[in-house]
DNA sequence: ATCTTCAAGGGGATTTTACCCCTTTTTTCT
DNA sequence: AGAAAAAAGGGGTAAAATCCCCTTGAAGAT
Protein backbone atom coordinates (compact mmCIF):
# COMPACT_ATOMS: atom_id res chain seq x y z
CA UNK A 1 0.00 0.00 0.00
CA UNK A 2 1.47 3.10 -1.29
CA UNK A 3 1.40 6.28 0.82
CA UNK A 4 -0.48 9.02 -0.43
CA UNK A 5 0.31 12.52 -0.92
CA UNK A 6 -1.00 15.60 -1.16
CA UNK A 7 0.48 18.57 -2.67
CA UNK A 8 -0.10 22.29 -2.41
CA UNK A 9 1.21 24.88 -4.11
CA UNK A 10 0.32 28.04 -6.11
CA UNK A 11 1.76 28.06 -8.81
CA UNK A 12 0.31 25.53 -11.15
CA UNK A 13 2.93 24.35 -13.07
CA UNK A 14 5.03 23.68 -9.89
CA UNK A 15 2.26 21.93 -8.54
CA UNK A 16 2.07 19.52 -11.37
CA UNK A 17 5.84 19.31 -12.25
CA UNK A 18 6.40 18.14 -8.43
CA UNK A 19 3.35 16.18 -8.38
CA UNK A 20 4.70 14.11 -11.60
CA UNK A 21 7.84 13.40 -9.28
CA UNK A 22 6.15 12.37 -6.54
CA UNK A 23 4.12 10.02 -9.04
CA UNK A 24 7.43 8.34 -9.96
CA UNK A 25 8.70 7.21 -6.33
CA UNK A 26 7.70 3.58 -5.19
CA UNK A 27 6.38 3.83 -2.03
CA UNK A 28 4.07 6.96 -2.76
CA UNK A 29 0.51 7.83 -4.85
CA UNK A 30 -0.35 11.31 -5.46
CA UNK A 31 -3.96 11.96 -3.70
CA UNK A 32 -4.65 14.80 -5.37
CA UNK A 33 -3.44 18.71 -6.08
CA UNK A 34 -4.10 22.08 -4.46
CA UNK A 35 -4.13 25.52 -5.42
CA UNK A 36 -4.14 26.66 -2.04
CA UNK A 37 -4.38 26.36 1.67
CA UNK A 38 -8.43 27.01 1.93
CA UNK A 39 -9.02 24.23 -1.02
CA UNK A 40 -6.84 21.51 0.93
CA UNK A 41 -8.56 22.00 4.45
CA UNK A 42 -11.99 22.20 2.40
CA UNK A 43 -11.27 18.60 0.86
CA UNK A 44 -10.43 17.44 4.20
CA UNK A 45 -14.08 16.92 5.09
CA UNK A 46 -14.47 14.04 3.12
CA UNK A 47 -12.16 11.06 5.14
CA UNK A 48 -10.96 9.21 1.66
CA UNK A 49 -9.17 12.78 1.01
CA UNK A 50 -7.18 12.65 4.11
CA UNK A 51 -3.20 12.04 2.96
CA UNK A 52 -0.39 10.75 4.62
CA UNK A 53 2.26 13.11 3.79
CA UNK A 54 1.05 16.86 2.73
CA UNK A 55 4.01 18.75 0.48
CA UNK A 56 3.30 22.46 1.70
CA UNK A 57 4.48 25.71 -0.17
CA UNK A 58 4.56 28.49 1.97
CA UNK A 59 3.42 32.05 0.45
CA UNK A 60 -0.16 31.14 -1.02
CA UNK A 61 -3.01 33.46 -1.39
CA UNK A 62 -6.22 32.85 0.80
CA UNK A 63 -4.31 30.42 3.65
CA UNK A 64 -0.79 30.49 3.47
CA UNK A 65 1.12 27.34 4.41
CA UNK A 66 2.01 28.47 8.04
CA UNK A 67 -1.71 28.73 8.97
CA UNK A 68 -2.90 26.04 6.89
CA UNK A 69 -0.17 24.14 8.82
CA UNK A 70 -1.81 25.15 12.22
CA UNK A 71 -5.04 23.99 11.29
CA UNK A 72 -4.04 20.99 10.39
CA UNK A 73 -2.26 20.26 12.93
CA UNK A 74 -5.13 20.99 15.24
CA UNK A 75 -8.01 18.86 13.58
CA UNK A 76 -5.70 16.44 11.70
CA UNK A 77 -2.50 15.77 13.74
CA UNK A 78 -2.37 12.37 11.51
CA UNK A 79 -1.10 14.34 8.86
CA UNK A 80 2.33 14.99 8.03
CA UNK A 81 3.70 18.27 6.72
CA UNK A 82 6.93 18.88 4.84
CA UNK A 83 7.34 22.57 3.92
CA UNK A 84 8.67 23.01 0.71
CA UNK A 85 9.77 26.27 0.09
CA UNK A 86 12.21 29.19 -1.78
CA UNK A 87 11.49 31.26 0.85
CA UNK A 88 15.38 30.87 3.16
CA UNK A 89 14.38 33.71 5.92
CA UNK A 90 15.04 32.30 9.29
CA UNK A 91 11.80 33.74 11.00
CA UNK A 92 9.70 32.03 8.14
CA UNK A 93 11.52 28.65 8.62
CA UNK A 94 10.84 28.93 12.16
CA UNK A 95 7.25 29.81 12.39
CA UNK A 96 6.40 27.27 9.62
CA UNK A 97 8.32 24.63 12.20
CA UNK A 98 6.64 25.66 15.16
CA UNK A 99 3.17 25.55 13.55
CA UNK A 100 4.38 21.89 13.34
CA UNK A 101 5.94 20.78 9.93
CA UNK A 102 7.81 17.89 10.59
CA UNK A 103 10.50 19.22 7.90
CA UNK A 104 11.42 22.09 5.79
CA UNK A 105 13.01 21.68 2.07
CA UNK A 106 14.30 24.36 0.30
CA UNK A 107 13.46 24.27 -3.58
CA UNK A 108 16.29 23.42 -4.95
CA UNK A 109 17.06 20.16 -3.52
CA UNK A 110 17.21 17.43 -5.62
CA UNK A 111 14.60 14.33 -6.39
CA UNK A 112 16.13 11.76 -4.62
CA UNK A 113 16.06 14.16 -1.28
CA UNK A 114 12.88 14.66 -1.44
CA UNK A 115 11.57 11.27 -1.72
CA UNK A 116 14.36 10.11 1.15
CA UNK A 117 12.52 13.29 3.07
CA UNK A 118 9.23 11.36 2.09
CA UNK A 119 10.16 8.45 3.07
CA UNK A 120 11.77 9.89 6.71
CA UNK A 121 8.47 11.63 7.24
CA UNK A 122 6.73 8.47 7.01
CA UNK A 123 8.99 6.41 9.01
CA UNK A 124 10.38 8.92 11.68
CA UNK A 125 7.81 10.87 12.17
CA UNK A 126 10.07 13.91 10.96
CA UNK A 127 12.75 15.04 8.28
CA UNK A 128 15.56 18.09 8.94
CA UNK A 129 18.27 19.00 6.66
CA UNK A 130 21.84 20.13 8.25
CA UNK A 131 21.33 23.30 7.83
CA UNK A 132 17.60 23.48 9.40
CA UNK A 133 18.87 21.45 12.54
CA UNK A 134 21.14 24.29 13.12
CA UNK A 135 18.81 26.50 12.92
CA UNK A 136 16.92 25.06 15.21
CA UNK A 137 19.42 24.71 17.55
CA UNK A 138 20.53 27.96 17.07
CA UNK A 139 16.66 28.99 17.46
CA UNK A 140 17.02 27.65 21.33
CA UNK A 141 19.97 29.47 22.37
CA UNK A 142 18.68 32.91 21.12
CA UNK A 143 16.85 34.80 23.30
CA UNK A 144 13.50 34.82 21.31
CA UNK A 145 11.42 37.47 23.44
CA UNK A 146 14.69 39.72 23.60
CA UNK A 147 13.68 41.27 19.92
CA UNK A 148 10.01 41.42 20.62
CA UNK A 149 8.97 44.27 17.75
CA UNK A 150 5.69 46.15 19.04
CA UNK A 151 3.20 46.68 16.14
CA UNK A 152 3.58 50.74 15.90
CA UNK A 153 7.12 50.10 15.45
CA UNK A 154 7.08 47.39 12.50
CA UNK A 155 4.59 49.86 11.05
CA UNK A 156 7.11 52.41 11.31
CA UNK A 157 10.13 49.76 10.29
CA UNK A 158 7.06 49.33 6.72
CA UNK A 159 7.25 53.03 5.96
CA UNK A 160 11.11 53.48 6.80
CA UNK A 161 11.26 51.16 3.58
CA UNK A 162 10.81 53.85 1.41
CA UNK A 163 11.95 56.84 -0.17
CA UNK A 164 10.23 59.15 2.91
CA UNK A 165 11.76 61.03 5.22
CA UNK A 166 11.27 60.25 8.99
CA UNK A 167 9.16 63.38 8.78
CA UNK A 168 7.20 62.46 5.85
CA UNK A 169 6.78 58.74 8.08
CA UNK A 170 5.78 60.79 10.97
CA UNK A 171 2.74 62.84 8.94
CA UNK A 172 1.99 59.41 7.73
CA UNK A 173 1.69 58.02 10.88
CA UNK A 174 0.29 61.08 12.68
CA UNK A 175 2.89 61.19 15.07
CA UNK A 176 5.72 63.63 16.08
CA UNK A 177 8.82 63.45 13.86
CA UNK A 178 10.79 63.19 17.04
CA UNK A 179 8.75 60.11 18.55
CA UNK A 180 9.38 58.56 15.13
CA UNK A 181 13.27 59.24 15.52
CA UNK A 182 12.71 57.54 18.88
CA UNK A 183 11.40 54.21 17.71
CA UNK A 184 14.39 54.42 15.41
CA UNK A 185 16.89 54.40 17.66
CA UNK A 186 15.14 52.08 19.89
CA UNK A 187 15.15 49.56 17.20
CA UNK A 188 19.05 50.25 16.09
CA UNK A 189 19.65 49.47 19.51
CA UNK A 190 17.58 46.64 19.85
CA UNK A 191 18.02 45.02 16.37
CA UNK A 192 21.90 45.93 16.56
CA UNK A 193 21.60 47.99 13.39
CA UNK A 194 24.09 50.97 12.16
CA UNK A 195 21.64 52.89 10.30
CA UNK A 196 18.46 52.79 7.80
CA UNK A 197 19.75 50.57 5.33
CA UNK A 198 20.54 48.45 7.84
CA UNK A 199 17.10 48.50 8.91
CA UNK A 200 15.25 47.54 5.40
CA UNK A 201 17.77 44.78 5.26
CA UNK A 202 16.59 43.95 8.24
CA UNK A 203 13.25 44.24 7.45
CA UNK A 204 13.37 42.34 4.17
CA UNK A 205 15.36 39.25 5.21
CA UNK A 206 12.22 39.27 8.22
CA UNK A 207 9.54 39.53 5.79
CA UNK A 208 8.44 42.94 7.34
CA UNK A 209 8.96 44.09 3.72
CA UNK A 210 8.37 42.42 0.22
CA UNK A 211 10.84 44.61 -2.08
CA UNK B 1 12.74 14.22 -34.85
CA UNK B 2 11.82 15.85 -31.43
CA UNK B 3 12.80 19.42 -30.57
CA UNK B 4 15.54 19.69 -28.33
CA UNK B 5 14.86 21.54 -24.67
CA UNK B 6 16.76 23.30 -22.16
CA UNK B 7 15.93 23.84 -19.11
CA UNK B 8 17.23 26.25 -16.68
CA UNK B 9 16.56 26.84 -12.87
CA UNK B 10 18.68 27.60 -9.80
CA UNK B 11 16.23 25.34 -8.12
CA UNK B 12 17.23 21.73 -8.80
CA UNK B 13 13.45 20.38 -7.31
CA UNK B 14 11.99 22.86 -9.99
CA UNK B 15 14.74 22.38 -12.12
CA UNK B 16 14.12 18.35 -12.56
CA UNK B 17 10.23 18.45 -11.55
CA UNK B 18 9.66 20.68 -14.83
CA UNK B 19 12.30 18.66 -16.94
CA UNK B 20 9.99 15.81 -15.91
CA UNK B 21 7.14 17.53 -17.13
CA UNK B 22 8.86 17.99 -20.73
CA UNK B 23 9.97 14.60 -21.13
CA UNK B 24 5.77 13.79 -21.17
CA UNK B 25 5.84 15.89 -24.02
CA UNK B 26 5.12 14.67 -27.29
CA UNK B 27 7.17 16.67 -29.24
CA UNK B 28 10.28 17.53 -27.10
CA UNK B 29 12.84 16.08 -25.73
CA UNK B 30 15.10 17.10 -22.67
CA UNK B 31 18.52 17.97 -23.76
CA UNK B 32 20.03 18.39 -20.28
CA UNK B 33 19.06 20.35 -17.57
CA UNK B 34 21.16 23.81 -16.05
CA UNK B 35 21.67 25.24 -12.37
CA UNK B 36 22.31 28.72 -13.80
CA UNK B 37 22.94 31.04 -17.01
CA UNK B 38 26.45 30.45 -16.85
CA UNK B 39 26.69 26.80 -16.88
CA UNK B 40 24.51 26.96 -19.76
CA UNK B 41 26.12 29.31 -21.57
CA UNK B 42 29.43 27.32 -21.06
CA UNK B 43 27.73 23.92 -22.36
CA UNK B 44 27.04 25.60 -25.41
CA UNK B 45 31.00 25.54 -26.95
CA UNK B 46 29.77 21.89 -27.87
CA UNK B 47 27.83 22.43 -30.54
CA UNK B 48 25.44 18.81 -30.34
CA UNK B 49 24.65 21.03 -26.79
CA UNK B 50 22.77 23.55 -29.07
CA UNK B 51 19.06 23.29 -28.22
CA UNK B 52 16.13 24.39 -30.33
CA UNK B 53 14.51 26.14 -26.62
CA UNK B 54 15.18 26.62 -23.30
CA UNK B 55 12.94 27.15 -21.08
CA UNK B 56 14.83 29.80 -18.74
CA UNK B 57 14.35 31.09 -14.90
CA UNK B 58 15.46 34.46 -14.33
CA UNK B 59 16.75 34.90 -10.70
CA UNK B 60 19.52 32.97 -10.52
CA UNK B 61 23.17 33.08 -9.36
CA UNK B 62 26.27 34.21 -11.45
CA UNK B 63 24.31 34.60 -14.24
CA UNK B 64 20.72 35.72 -14.19
CA UNK B 65 17.93 35.20 -17.26
CA UNK B 66 17.97 38.48 -18.78
CA UNK B 67 21.78 38.09 -19.26
CA UNK B 68 22.02 34.97 -20.36
CA UNK B 69 19.05 35.88 -22.68
CA UNK B 70 21.17 38.63 -23.93
CA UNK B 71 24.70 36.42 -24.75
CA UNK B 72 22.62 33.91 -26.31
CA UNK B 73 20.50 35.89 -28.89
CA UNK B 74 24.21 37.97 -29.50
CA UNK B 75 25.74 34.39 -29.97
CA UNK B 76 22.91 31.64 -30.66
CA UNK B 77 19.83 33.54 -32.09
CA UNK B 78 18.52 29.99 -33.19
CA UNK B 79 18.13 29.28 -29.78
CA UNK B 80 14.36 30.34 -28.76
CA UNK B 81 13.83 31.64 -25.16
CA UNK B 82 10.76 30.95 -22.88
CA UNK B 83 10.92 33.01 -19.72
CA UNK B 84 9.61 30.84 -16.70
CA UNK B 85 9.18 33.11 -13.62
CA UNK B 86 7.28 34.34 -11.30
CA UNK B 87 8.14 37.06 -10.99
CA UNK B 88 5.24 39.47 -11.65
CA UNK B 89 6.97 42.82 -11.99
CA UNK B 90 6.33 44.95 -15.47
CA UNK B 91 10.28 46.19 -15.63
CA UNK B 92 11.48 42.72 -15.10
CA UNK B 93 9.26 40.66 -17.81
CA UNK B 94 10.49 44.10 -20.81
CA UNK B 95 14.04 43.48 -19.56
CA UNK B 96 13.51 39.44 -20.60
CA UNK B 97 11.62 40.30 -23.75
CA UNK B 98 13.80 43.02 -24.65
CA UNK B 99 16.44 40.67 -23.83
CA UNK B 100 15.32 38.45 -26.89
CA UNK B 101 12.96 35.95 -25.22
CA UNK B 102 10.24 35.00 -27.07
CA UNK B 103 7.91 34.69 -24.94
CA UNK B 104 7.18 34.69 -20.69
CA UNK B 105 5.09 32.41 -18.78
CA UNK B 106 4.38 32.61 -15.21
CA UNK B 107 4.77 29.83 -13.04
CA UNK B 108 1.09 29.16 -12.47
CA UNK B 109 0.52 27.94 -16.06
CA UNK B 110 -0.82 24.23 -16.55
CA UNK B 111 1.02 22.01 -18.23
CA UNK B 112 -0.52 22.05 -20.96
CA UNK B 113 -0.19 26.18 -21.68
CA UNK B 114 3.60 25.28 -21.69
CA UNK B 115 3.36 22.59 -24.03
CA UNK B 116 1.08 24.66 -26.12
CA UNK B 117 3.70 27.31 -25.72
CA UNK B 118 6.71 25.68 -26.34
CA UNK B 119 4.95 24.62 -30.18
CA UNK B 120 4.50 27.78 -31.02
CA UNK B 121 7.75 29.08 -30.18
CA UNK B 122 8.92 26.38 -32.57
CA UNK B 123 6.19 26.63 -34.80
CA UNK B 124 5.77 30.46 -34.93
CA UNK B 125 8.95 31.71 -33.22
CA UNK B 126 7.03 33.30 -30.64
CA UNK B 127 4.62 32.90 -27.92
CA UNK B 128 2.96 35.22 -25.94
CA UNK B 129 -0.25 35.37 -23.26
CA UNK B 130 -2.86 37.91 -23.17
CA UNK B 131 -1.44 39.45 -20.29
CA UNK B 132 2.15 39.58 -21.45
CA UNK B 133 0.76 41.25 -25.07
CA UNK B 134 -0.97 43.94 -23.39
CA UNK B 135 2.02 44.71 -21.32
CA UNK B 136 4.29 45.05 -24.69
CA UNK B 137 1.67 47.50 -26.40
CA UNK B 138 1.51 49.58 -23.15
CA UNK B 139 5.41 49.60 -23.41
CA UNK B 140 5.41 51.21 -26.48
CA UNK B 141 3.69 54.47 -25.63
CA UNK B 142 6.01 54.49 -22.22
CA UNK B 143 8.78 56.62 -22.26
CA UNK B 144 11.49 53.76 -22.91
CA UNK B 145 14.81 54.83 -22.36
CA UNK B 146 17.22 51.55 -21.69
CA UNK B 147 19.17 52.96 -18.41
CA UNK B 148 22.37 51.07 -18.61
CA UNK B 149 24.35 51.22 -15.59
CA UNK B 150 28.54 50.93 -15.75
CA UNK B 151 30.52 48.12 -14.10
CA UNK B 152 31.54 50.25 -11.26
CA UNK B 153 28.34 52.04 -10.62
CA UNK B 154 27.03 48.34 -10.32
CA UNK B 155 29.76 47.72 -8.06
CA UNK B 156 28.97 50.91 -5.90
CA UNK B 157 25.56 50.34 -5.59
CA UNK B 158 25.78 46.64 -4.26
CA UNK B 159 28.16 48.27 -1.37
CA UNK B 160 25.66 50.87 -1.15
CA UNK B 161 23.28 48.24 0.05
CA UNK B 162 25.22 47.40 2.93
CA UNK B 163 25.79 49.50 6.55
CA UNK B 164 29.18 51.16 5.13
CA UNK B 165 29.04 54.80 4.83
CA UNK B 166 29.70 56.62 1.06
CA UNK B 167 33.31 57.03 2.76
CA UNK B 168 34.28 53.18 3.80
CA UNK B 169 32.51 52.24 0.04
CA UNK B 170 35.37 54.68 -1.38
CA UNK B 171 38.00 52.98 0.82
CA UNK B 172 36.66 49.33 -0.01
CA UNK B 173 36.95 50.61 -3.76
CA UNK B 174 39.91 52.70 -3.91
CA UNK B 175 38.46 55.82 -4.74
CA UNK B 176 37.95 59.01 -3.35
CA UNK B 177 34.59 59.55 -1.23
CA UNK B 178 33.59 62.23 -3.83
CA UNK B 179 33.60 60.07 -6.86
CA UNK B 180 31.91 57.47 -4.93
CA UNK B 181 29.32 61.15 -4.60
CA UNK B 182 29.80 61.52 -7.95
CA UNK B 183 28.49 57.71 -9.01
CA UNK B 184 25.68 58.44 -6.54
CA UNK B 185 24.24 61.58 -7.87
CA UNK B 186 24.71 60.06 -11.43
CA UNK B 187 22.61 57.17 -10.93
CA UNK B 188 20.14 58.77 -8.67
CA UNK B 189 19.53 61.18 -11.77
CA UNK B 190 19.33 58.21 -14.12
CA UNK B 191 17.22 56.03 -12.16
CA UNK B 192 14.69 58.74 -10.42
CA UNK B 193 15.53 57.84 -7.18
CA UNK B 194 15.28 60.16 -4.10
CA UNK B 195 18.12 58.35 -1.53
CA UNK B 196 19.50 55.40 -0.40
CA UNK B 197 16.84 53.69 0.22
CA UNK B 198 15.56 53.95 -3.21
CA UNK B 199 18.47 52.61 -4.36
CA UNK B 200 18.80 49.66 -1.89
CA UNK B 201 15.14 49.08 -2.96
CA UNK B 202 16.25 49.18 -7.02
CA UNK B 203 19.07 47.17 -6.68
CA UNK B 204 16.64 44.09 -4.84
CA UNK B 205 14.26 44.66 -7.35
CA UNK B 206 16.52 44.44 -10.11
CA UNK B 207 18.49 41.12 -8.93
CA UNK B 208 21.71 43.41 -8.59
CA UNK B 209 21.79 42.73 -5.00
CA UNK B 210 20.33 39.68 -2.48
CA UNK B 211 19.06 40.77 0.50
C1' DA C 1 -2.77 55.31 46.32
C1' DT C 2 1.70 55.26 45.07
C1' DC C 3 5.27 53.40 42.36
C1' DT C 4 6.97 51.98 38.12
C1' DT C 5 6.98 51.56 33.31
C1' DC C 6 6.65 53.19 28.92
C1' DA C 7 5.05 55.67 24.88
C1' DA C 8 5.32 60.27 23.11
C1' DG C 9 7.83 64.21 22.45
C1' DG C 10 11.80 67.60 22.74
C1' DG C 11 16.80 70.13 22.53
C1' DG C 12 20.96 70.25 20.50
C1' DA C 13 25.47 68.55 18.60
C1' DT C 14 27.70 65.90 14.99
C1' DT C 15 27.95 63.14 11.01
C1' DT C 16 26.28 61.66 6.77
C1' DT C 17 23.64 62.58 2.62
C1' DA C 18 22.09 65.03 -1.13
C1' DC C 19 22.69 68.45 -4.53
C1' DC C 20 24.63 72.08 -6.60
C1' DC C 21 28.57 73.58 -10.05
C1' DC C 22 33.51 73.08 -11.34
C1' DT C 23 38.55 71.17 -12.83
C1' DT C 24 41.77 67.72 -14.41
C1' DT C 25 42.99 63.53 -16.54
C1' DT C 26 42.13 59.58 -19.38
C1' DT C 27 39.65 57.14 -23.17
C1' DT C 28 37.49 56.93 -27.24
C1' DC C 29 36.32 58.15 -31.79
C1' DT C 30 37.08 60.07 -36.15
C1' DA D 1 46.36 64.30 -34.06
C1' DG D 2 42.47 66.65 -32.32
C1' DA D 3 37.79 66.78 -30.59
C1' DA D 4 34.59 64.84 -27.62
C1' DA D 5 33.12 62.06 -24.00
C1' DA D 6 33.75 59.81 -19.82
C1' DA D 7 35.95 59.01 -15.39
C1' DA D 8 37.94 60.87 -11.27
C1' DG D 9 38.05 64.30 -8.02
C1' DG D 10 36.85 68.74 -5.52
C1' DG D 11 34.20 72.87 -2.82
C1' DG D 12 30.41 74.45 -0.55
C1' DT D 13 25.71 74.25 1.37
C1' DA D 14 21.51 72.56 3.10
C1' DA D 15 18.90 68.90 4.54
C1' DA D 16 18.54 64.46 6.71
C1' DA D 17 20.07 61.16 9.80
C1' DT D 18 22.33 59.72 13.98
C1' DC D 19 23.15 60.06 18.82
C1' DC D 20 23.22 62.00 22.93
C1' DC D 21 20.27 63.16 27.33
C1' DC D 22 15.84 65.05 29.09
C1' DT D 23 10.43 65.93 30.27
C1' DT D 24 5.65 64.76 30.43
C1' DG D 25 1.59 62.14 30.83
C1' DA D 26 -0.99 57.97 30.74
C1' DA D 27 -1.46 53.12 31.89
C1' DG D 28 -0.56 49.12 34.87
C1' DA D 29 0.84 46.78 38.94
C1' DT D 30 1.09 45.90 43.77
Amino acid sequence: MKNKVVVVDDHTLLLEAIGGLVREFENFEVLYLCKNGQDFIDKLKIPSNIPDVVLMDINMPLLNGIETTKVLNDKFPQVKVLALSVEENETTILKMLRAGAKGYLMKDTKKEILEEALNQVIEKGYYHTNTISKLLIGSLTKDETAVQLKEREVEFIKHACTEMTYKEIAEKMFLSPKTIEGYRDSIYEKLNLKNRIGLVLYAIRNGLFEP
